[in-house]
DNA sequence: CGGTGTGTTGACAGCCATCAAGAGCCGTGG
DNA sequence: CCACGGCTCTTGATGGCTGTCAACACACCG
């Protein structure tokens, strides 16, 4: 149940045999989720952290008023919530958006981990750093970029990001997602969701089926809109 | 010129005497830098990391359209580019906002670090992961806020931050940034930031004197438009 | 003293939120 | 089998928040 994992922290360095027996032993609990459904809220102190088997998540904040943000999308090998291991407290809560299959590892074994293996512990550092790249991305589409630019930047970042996990066929990928969702991930109102996907659909950009069949019909011209570049992930494999 | 780091670790957990003194032997290189310029640029892949020990800085991303967005803004003891270390090349570049002192760490002694030290290691970590936290805060109020909230926001999140390393003077602190520089930080354009000001001036909700001297006039009404919780900042004392 | 950077204000436009209503789809239950 | 409710998607009308353009004031500085 870690080989999603694995294969996301072999996109960054090479993993020991060790390492990845390391990892294999450490996930000693696992459960499916419903689509919809917490698996940490803001405020929980968590003893483990999870990794996302299968399936789609979101981490989100909630302000008093109610509005809810996404920030940040998972998909099947993120260690969702490694950030609880050492904030302790979460800031945030993580959803599923689709029934997913998740995978817990306790924290005490993350601190053997950083004990007596730092590599592995610099690679799973390193995907939190990559999280908060992703987040710095979405900061500078969010603050600079108009919503059509948005959301091409969002589905531009899916499809390298799925493709790196072999998620991908040629270029469509299998995103379940609602409208209002999406509007909560790129900081836009339902409704303008909507008209945003009819002009990306009407300019033969993208085409979205039922089900969460999504196909970038132009990639060239949806880079271009979104002014998408990959470097931010963090793909390259190099030492670390 | 290690201290304002260590003052800041020692917000979040116990440093030994050891960690401490690893600390300060491992700073090798200082040097001052003047306001608005570049300590590292995206693209680069530096082979030291660095922490501001006085002044303060930005984290920016530039659109190849020439839009300019601050994702982070860094004070005295903020480890700014420990990011470096594991992504090796930028996905941003930190500017100074004002002449800054900078002292700089070989990724060498990091990476020694990270072998010989794992409980200071996953103090380091969490620093990355409280910026992470701060970017998700930041996508919040951006996505979810009005102008006013999240200029309210980023005043009551620097107040805060500034207060835990003893500088601010009671409401007061001083904060030497441009309107354009907040549109930035913001996603705003700098006309709007100025209006945002005047309505929050005219509110006697803050004032802001010439030179960058900021001072909260009414904390609790700013907090409320803010809807600003300290939760985020993981200033909890506690073992990590 | 002119130039440059920054702050300030007004007019106007446009993107996007809000409100509202209806259509399509699906699971549930009678 | 069909009616129903709920969720999601879609579309139109309206308004407002914020961007853009422009001009000017002011401080600082070479």
């Amino acid at each position: 149940m870690t080989k999603p994992l694995i294969r996301k922290l072999e996109q960054s360095d090479v993993l020991s045999d060790e390492e990845k027996a390391v990892l294999e032993r450490s996930f000693t609990r696992i459960r499916d989720f419903k689509a919809d459904e917490d698996i940490v809220r803001e405020g929980d102190r968590p003893t483990e952290s999870c990794i996302i088997v299968e399936g789609f998540a979101a981490r989100y904040k909630l302000l008093p008023s109610g509005r809810r943000q996404i920030s940040a999308i998972h998909i099947s090998g993120d260690f969702v919530d490694l950030h609880s291991f050492l904030l302790k407290t979460m800031d945030h809560g993580v959803v599923t958006l689709s029934p997913s299959r998740v995978a817990f590892v306790p924290h005490a074994v993350l601190n053997t981990i950083s004990e007596q293996h730092p590599h592995l512990t610099r690679l799973l550092w390193l995907s939190t750093l990559i999280d908060a790249a992703i987040h710095r991305q979405w900061l500078t589409t969010m603050g600079r970029s108009s919503a059509v630019a948005q959301m091409a930047h969002l589905l531009c970042e899916l499809h390298v990001r799925l493709n790196a996990v072999g998620l991908t066929n040629g270029m469509s990928f299998h995103f379940p997602i609602t409208q209002e969702e999406l509007g909560d991930a790129l900081g836009l109102s339902t409704v303008h969701v909507n008209r945003v996907l009819t002009e990306l659909k009407a300019g033969r950009l993208v085409q979205w089926a039922g089900g969460g069949a999504v196909t970038i019909l132009d990639w060239d011209r949806l880079r271009d809109i979104a002014e998408f570049s990959p470097t931010y992930l963090s793909l390259q494999n190099e030492p670390r």
